[in-house]
DNA sequence: AATATTGTTCGTAGTTTTGCGAACTACGAA
DNA sequence: TTCGTAGTTCGCAAAACTACGAACAATATT
């Protein structure tokens, strides 16, 4: 019957998936959780707070620089990062929405 | 020096990061937002409702179940899914209480 | 028994992720 | 200039992910 399978992914589901993946692992959560409570945000702070070596530490915080999630700055010879707050609300609301759905549903199976 | 680095990610980071890595592919939240918004849920519907294969669709969807985000049930011939209830609300609140966290911060850097 | 329906599992291929050490950059201090 | 500090980037290896077609299982229909 070839149904019209040619389908893409929404944009919204796309971008939910991006800040889903970006939180994807372990040591992305724990800097996440770290900035998100901290202040002093340096590099060094952050790797020491993790059981992987720096230029992992590096590598993730990379991915989520290009997720969108934190932003760094250079304060030679250190480097602070924080959490970008406003791609940060997005992601909160982008969950939250997500999440929303469900609500009031029956359980449909089992 | 070496600082004591032999941190462990905590139980609820690694928690949180698995709800979040099955949420890391936009196939997979599409089969999540199809599930959280219907009572219909055989595998058909969704795999329609999909731009990949049936056995693509198979796998995102044991990863899911793995996750412990969806459920399944055979319904002969068919396979009937549904979300997880149980599981669902801890994720919800496990995000929650992560964007949470944030909240009332100054921007530390920028 | 042969067919059709509905999905799962297997085998395979290609890509991405994760992780590390080593090399490198940039700067300040000795 | 040489050294130390703070991170990033490079190159590599192993593992995981994504995707597909083909084969398979389980049941219902003809």
């Amino acid at each position: 019957m070839e149904s019209c399978k040619n389908k893409d992914y929404t944009i919204d589901n796309e971008q939910l998936a991006r800040f889903a993946k970006a939180m994807g692992h372990p040591a992305r959560i724990t800097i996440l959780n770290y900035l998100a409570s901290m202040d002093n945000c340096y590099f060094g702070d952050i790797y020491n707070e993790l059981p992987i070596a720096k230029a992992t530490v590096s590598q993730h915080l990379k991915e989520l620089k290009d997720a969108g999630l934190i932003q760094g700055e250079i304060e030679t010879p250190k480097v602070k990062y924080c959490i970008n707050s406003e791609n940060w609300e997005k992601a909160q609301a982008y969950f939250e929405t997500f999440f929303a759905l469900k609500t009031e549903k029956t359980t449909c199976c089992k």
